[in-house]
DNA sequence: ATGCTTGCAAATCCTTTGCATAGTC
DNA sequence: GACTATGCAAAGGATTTGCAAGCAT
């Protein structure tokens, strides 16, 4: 694929070298917007890559992590989950079907302003919104 | 301690005993704002009730999320930490010196506000900023 | 050629669970 | 007294690590 370019010199640039899994496996992190498990990227590479390992997807996961391309979401009693959307934005994040959509919006960036203001420097955010998201609340 | 009053109040209104134990682990997590792991709250409860167990600790925190008394802020490569600051609220989290603190601004309504207007019916918010804490900045 | 990367399996760490005993209501 | 909670040890599950063999550069 020769979409895969940015990817292979994004590895590069910290000197990672650009193996065929780990090609794959970016490519499906930061094309995957539903905010996938380390194994649902892992089941997904697998299609392509039917030898790929499970350590090899947390490794390049945490690579990916380095160079920041993705963020790693952790939640009491489940997977952590990757994110591959790096500007301020909400994550709403639905109880029932388990979905996860991102929101860009300005409140994100008064959540930045608001801890600046506190004299607080700012290098990363998170902003999780739990609930139930529109379509599950309409089957209730 | 006659404040224990309402933390028996809570835990009785579920059905839950409140035993010596679950007080004083009750009130160690919603007494310190500092974010702090189950570990920690053990080894605060262990100078008074040296026999009890990280299990208890475990399990009556769950209890307190239970009963919307504490959140439970999952992170990669740490201990889960427990906040007993439940209303609308940033979380700075220095990366240095690893304290929380807990900062109420509107910033934290317009988010609720914005994920709102996205048809989202919202149950619950975390907002984590990360970065570096005034104090840590000082001497960088 | 050199040295990073892979895939496997074993190890790790946090957290939960099972169960006999002890305590609460 | 009936039933829940405790504390211990063992289990569980996600993630990481060690290492020999396989690739990228």
């Amino acid at each position: 694929m020769d979409n895969d370019r940015p990817i292979i010199n994004a590895l590069r640039t910290k000197g990672y070298r650009a193996t065929a899994q780990r090609i794959a496996i970016s490519r499906s992190a930061l094309t995957n917007r539903a905010h996938p498990s380390a194994r649902q990227i892992y089941n997904e590479v697998r299609g392509a890559h039917p030898t790929v390992s499970l350590a090899t997807v947390y490794k390049t996961l945490q690579v990916l992590r380095e160079l920041n391309l993705v963020q790693e979401l952790s939640f009491p009693d489940e997977e952590a989950r990757f994110d591959p959307y790096m500007r301020p934005h909400l994550n709403l994040i639905c109880q029932r079907c388990r979905k996860a959509i991102d929101v860009e919006d300005k409140a994100a960036r008064e959540v930045v302003n608001a801890a600046s203001k506190a004299r607080f420097n700012v290098t990363g955010l998170r902003i999780d919104v739990y609930g139930i998201c529109q379509k599950c609340g309409r089957r209730a």
